[in-house]
DNA sequence: TCACTGATCGTCT
DNA sequence: GACGATCAGTGAG
C-alpha cells in the first residue's frame, strides 16, 4: 500500500465562521498519528452548532463540560454522549464565542487494520459512520478534549487527499431543540454516511 | 430497510 | 433527579 503524506492545515486556513467551517470540512482529512501507525479517514459528514443555537452545549453559557467550544477555531471539544461514547467537535470561532462543528462520519483512508471494530466484525464501511464510531475507530478519548487540531499534536486536521465532490445540506440528527434547522453537511452520494437513505437523499 | 428499545453515566438543574 | 449531538440488537414487512 502506497504511504500517504498528510498535510497539516494551518489555522488561517480555517474559515472563520461555524456554517462556512463545517462545509470547508467536508473532504478534509482527520489523521491520529500513534506512534507512526496514523489512522486516518476522509471527512464526509459534519453538523454545525452555532452561537445562540438551543441544541448546541454552549446555549445555557461556557461550563466545566463545554470550554473547548469557547476556544479558538481549531480545536477539539470531546465530550461523552449517552455515559459511552466519545463525540469530536471542532471549535469553529474566536476565542470566547462557543460553537463548534461535530464530525459525524468518515471514509476510512489509512490504518484500516488497527482500527478498533467494538464486538462485533463490523464491516469496513460502517467502521467510523456516526460519531461514537468515528471516534472509537480513530482511537479518540476524553484525554483529546481541548487539543489543538492545527498544532503539532498527534490528532490533527489535514488537507483534502481527493477533492470532495457535491455537497449537500439536510437537517441535524438526533437532537430535539432545533431540530428543523438545516445544518447537517454531506457529500453527496458518499457510501459512508450515518442517517437514513431518505435524508441523505437530500 | 425501517422502527423500536435497553444500556449507561457524567453533567447540569 | 432527569436527560441526552448514540449504538447494537431485535422483529416486522
Amino acid at each position: 500500500m502506497a504511504e500517504l503524506k498528510f498535510r497539516r492545515l494551518t489555522r488561517n486556513a480555517l474559515p472563520l465562521d461555524t456554517v462556512r467551517l463545517a462545509r470547508f470540512l467536508i473532504g478534509c482529512t482527520l489523521v491520529h498519528d500513534l506512534s507512526g501507525t496514523p489512522l486516518a479517514g476522509r471527512i464526509v459528514e459534519t453538523e454545525a452548532y452555532l452561537p445562540g443555537d438551543a441544541a448546541s452545549h454552549a446555549f445555557r453559557g461556557e461550563t466545566r463540560r463545554n470550554r473547548a467550544m469557547f476556544l479558538r477555531r481549531g480545536h477539539a471539544y470531546v465530550y461523552i454522549s449517552y455515559g459511552v461514547w466519545p463525540m469530536l467537535n471542532v471549535s469553529s470561532e474566536e476565542e470566547g464565542t462557543g460553537a463548534a462543528v461535530l464530525l459525524r462520519a468518515l471514509e476510512p483512508m489509512a490504518g484500516l487494520e488497527e482500527m478498533p471494530r467494538g464486538p462485533n466484525r463490523i464491516r469496513d464501511v460502517d467502521i467510523a459512520r456516526g460519531p461514537g464510531r468515528l471516534a472509537r475507530a480513530l482511537a479518540i478519548t476524553l484525554a483529546h478534549d481541548r487539543a489543538d487540531l492545527c498544532g503539532p499534536g498527534p490528532l490533527f486536521l489535514a488537507a483534502p487527499v481527493r477533492k470532495a465532490g457535491p455537497i449537500l445540506t439536510t437537517t441535524r440528527i438526533g437532537i430535539t431543540k432545533d431540530a428543523e434547522r438545516p445544518l447537517r453537511f454531506i457529500e453527496a452520494g458518499s457510501p459512508y454516511l450515518s442517517g437514513s437513505r431518505r435524508l441523505n437523499a437530500g
